[in-house]
DNA sequence: AGCACGCCGACT
DNA sequence: GTCGGCGTGCTC
């Protein structure tokens, strides 16, 4: 029979241009296919899982290809509709495949290669002429026959070890090799049954036991506490860390069971993942009139293929329009994924999804760790799961039958990655993904992107209005603080007006909850010398220190250097330095002053760095254990609170004044957002907004909760100053050590972008923060006119950028691309 | 991204 | 004299 030589392309997990073309060996021709996992040997020491991309026989014509040291998968892991999403990630986002590989891939289904130290085969042991470390490593050897790097760092007690290996390579004394380890572990649980001779012989097992009584009764006990809880069924099987708990006893002595050949141990694989029982008190619910009508405007408008805004103020009820919509998708047996930011996943929406679908439901966010993302990654492979919930990056999971694509907070601009690459926003890619896999698209909002509201009322999609709260229940009252008036009139104390804490105290009074907002960490506490206004700056960027006060030092928010508090302002040498701004921390510090008896807590990322502590302040303060909850945006995502009858918007100008032309845009999504968490039901809340500017339209239009004259000015806004939707933006962002390198290239490449793309190209600028991590900033923003192709633009920015980086004096300067900048 | 190859400063 | 710094270019 004929032998083909059959070559692959595959996808490598690196941050560089193309596939690579690897030779299969003939006997895993018949195994090859696109989508699997190989393993392949990359340069000359790095080992690497890719991914087949295509399999040909084109030998390629300037170089051998190397053959591919195995597959991995049985099956396929993704399928050519995924590598297809990939490919218009890549081509879109102006990125690699691999990068949107990485993104892409749960990295414990990629696997790694790690060095490791062996002992020369024919290495005699003679330790004469070798130094004291290099006798230790040795010696290390002798009780581990394999050493990675980190551990012989441990052993010599440096930090360069390279140099000390290659001699005694040299010497013929130690091999450098590559091991490869898969990073996902199946977890194995150990489980305990009586051996099944015993079981089905009654007198054998009465002789066994009165054996025990009498020679070894703590044996004895462990058996009663089997034969009592283990599953009759499965011979008393029961897991072995609850047996050794319920009956005390110790591993030993059930060790000693088993050699007695009374009991079994075996391992069993099992999911990491919470199982989750359906609720059956919730089994169905009533919509009422208005939510009927608004799903029966959705389905028309899936019927007619179109993405479908539902444009749902809070409480009205959005939630339960996608619960039907994905009851629907389950019937015709297909999948749903739930998109939310991230900080919106909280467990109050994930618990009621899973008790209403039970175990079908799939949550995917950041807090998993590697291991369970493959497992999650594997049970939609399988469509185990058929609701997934998850954010952005859950977009690029293995669906097999997508049917629904839920956009939740819509205008959410997390939804876009700026770091790494791929750049890429999950609603947009969402409505690409759902055309390419036949799944309708919904996207839900309160307060829905101007480019979005844009899509639905010219048509492109379909528009559904849901603008009555649920029960009926009440828009909340807002109030303004005239921050101006209240200072001229001393009635401000410190960072809280007469009228929030007035509002704050009859809320106490009523015996309710509030909610203070301090938005942005902008205003972290920083110092400032008390005569020359010295600030302490961070040495590799372009900020300042933010003061943490709890440990007393001060650190950057951007690349994490930290340093002790200085004595004397290192400036002038004499003032001191005297904590400015407010952050959180100031706030709750505050609180004690005005309301004495009030129990008051902090939330933001200072507090919830660790992954219970989120959930305990939430719980502390559901359970009425915190009056007040002072925070950053993160409370007011996904999170809904009964006992909340005030909620305080601290500094609602640092968000106005934000030179930005969507800060308009963000400070009302900001407001009808946070405004949304006060009232609820038949209770009607209040908000109190604190501002200099308490005249300003923001204001004016959140307080009459008017979404269509915010639309309105900024749509003209928009059209007249040639911003989104009427333009797309690519942003340049060029990096650099030096200042003057910098400089110099960004206005270079300005200018040769202006000869081919004229006044669409603003810049070069420097960007708010202009050094991070000792990186000098510039950016170039690109403003392309509809009608222009996106494609060729592309390939302009691109080819122009390569030749203008290519002269020498601009060595090192890097570039990123950013597609649809938000 | 990693890693090898290659050309200039402070040290056994 | 060498070790080792990181600049540049390649990886199928």
């Amino acid at each position: 029979m004929e032998r083909k030589s059959l070559f692959i392309e595959i996808i490598l997990p690196l941050p560089i241009k193309g596939t690579f073309t690897y030779r299969v060996p003939y006997e895993l021709n018949e195994e090859i296919s696109i989508g699997k996992r190989v393993v392949t040997q990359f340069g000359r020491k790095k080992i690497y899982s890719g991914i087949v991309r295509d399999v040909h026989e084109n030998a390629p014509k300037n170089y051998t290809a190397k053959y591919i040291l195995g597959i991995i998968d049985a099956f396929p892991i993704v399928e050519e509709k995924d590598l297809q999403f990939w490919e218009w990630i890549a081509e879109y986002y102006m990125c690699n495949i691999g990068e949107v590989m990485n993104a892409a891939l749960p990295s414990g289904l990629k696997l790694s290669s790690e060095t490791q130290i062996i002992i020369h085969p024919d290495y005699d042991g003679d330790f004469s002429g070798l130094n004291e470390k290099e006798k230790n490593i040795i010696e290390a050897l002798g009780y581990q026959k394999m050493l990675d790097l980190s551990t012989i760092e441990d052993i010599t007690e440096q930090k360069k070890i390279f140099p000390l290996i290659n001699t005694m390579v040299e010497k013929g004394i130690l091999i450098i090799k590559e091991e490869l380890h898969d990073e996902y572990k199946v977890k194995k649980e150990k489980f305990i049954s009586i051996n099944r001779v015993l079981v089905e012989d009654e007198s054998k097992m009465k002789e066994v036991l009165d054996q025990l009584t009498s020679r070894a009764y703590k044996q004895m006990e462990i058996m009663m506490c089997l034969l009592r809880d283990g599953d009759k069924t499965q011979n008393y099987f029961l897991k072995k860390d609850k047996l050794l708990d319920i009956s005390g006893g110790s591993s030993q002595q059930i060790k000693a069971l088993e050699e007695k050949e009374i009991l079994v141990q075996e391992e069993i694989e099992t999911s990491r993942l919470e199982k989750f029982q359906k609720s059956k008190a919730i089994d169905s619910f009533q919509l009422t009139e208005l939510q009927q009508g608004a799903l029966k405007e959705v389905k028309s408008s899936f019927a007619e293929n179109k993405v479908c805004l539902l444009h749902g103020i809070t409480g009205s009820g959005k939630t339960e329009i996608y619960i039907h919509l994905i009851e629907e998708q389950l019937k015709k047996n297909k999948q749903t994924l739930y998109l939310l930011p991230e900080i919106a996943l909280t467990t109050q929406i994930i618990n009621r999804l899973k008790k209403y679908f039970g175990d079908v439901v799939g949550v995917f966010h950041s807090r998993f760790n590697k291991n369970e993302r493959v497992e999650i990654w594997q049970k939609v492979l399988n469509k185990e799961y058929k609701i997934i919930i998850g954010a952005r990056s859950s977009l690029f999971l293995p669906y097999k039958d997508l049917g629904l694509i839920i956009i939740d907070e819509e205008h959410d601009n997390s939804f876009k990655q700026y770091e790494p690459a791929p750049r890429y926003h999950a609603r947009d890619s969402a409505i690409y993904l759902g055309q390419k896999r036949k799944a309708n698209v919904i996207l839900g909002s309160a307060t829905p992107s101007i480019e979005t509201y844009y899509n639905a009322t010219s048509g492109k999609f379909s528009l559904v209005s849901l603008n009555k709260r649920y029960g009926d229940a009440g828009m909340p009252e807002i109030l303004v603080a005239d921050m101006e008036k209240e200072t001229k009139q001393r009635t401000k104390k410190s960072h809280f007006s007469s009228l929030l804490l007035k509002e704050m105290q009859d809320a106490l009074d009523n015996k309710k909850q509030i909610i203070l907002f301090q938005n942005r960490r902008g205003f972290a506490p920083r110092l400032e010398c008390s005569s020359c206004h010295w600030m302490p700056m961070c040495k590799h960027c372009d900020v300042s220190l933010v003061y943490h006060k709890h440990a007393d030092f001060l650190k950057c928010h951007y690349c994490g250097f930290s340093q002790k508090v200085m004595e004397k302002c290192p400036e002038c040498g004499s003032g001191t330095l005297q904590l400015r701004g407010f952050g959180t921390e100031k706030i709750e510090e505050e609180i004690p002053l005005y309301f004495p008896n009030a129990k008051a807590k902090r939330m933001d990322l200072d507090t919830t760095r660790k992954k219970t502590a989120y959930q305990q302040i939430i719980q502390d303060f559901e359970d009425r254990k915190i009056d007040i909850l002072v925070g950053t945006q993160m409370l007011s995502k996904g999170l809904d609170f009964n006992h909340v009858s005030l909620v305080g918007i601290l500094n609602a100008d640092n968000m106005i004044n934000y030179p930005d032309f969507r800060s308009f845009e963000r400070s009302f999504q900001m407001i009808s957002q946070v405004s949304g968490r006060a009232g609820r039901r038949e209770e009607k809340g209040k908000v109190v907004i604190q501002s200099y500017r308490p005249h300003h339209d923001v204001i004016r239009f959140a307080i009459d909760n008017n979404y269509q004259e915010m639309y309105n000015t900024q749509i003209l806004e928009r059209r007249n100053f040639l911003y989104p939707p009427f333009c797309r933006l690519i942003k340049i962002t060029l990096k650099h050590k030096d200042r003057d390198v910098i400089n110099a290239c960004a206005m270079e490449l300005a200018i040769a972008y202006r000869a081919k793309f004229g006044k669409r190209i603003l810049g070069p600028e420097y960007p708010m923060v202009s050094r991070i991590r000792s990186f000098y900033i510039k950016d170039i923003l690109v403003k392309l006119e509809k009608g222009i192709s996106l494609k060729d633009a592309k390939l302009h920015l691109g080819e122009i950028a390569e030749k203008t980086l290519k002269d020498g004096s601009f060595k090192g300067v890097r570039v990123i691309f950013d597609v649809d900048t938000v």
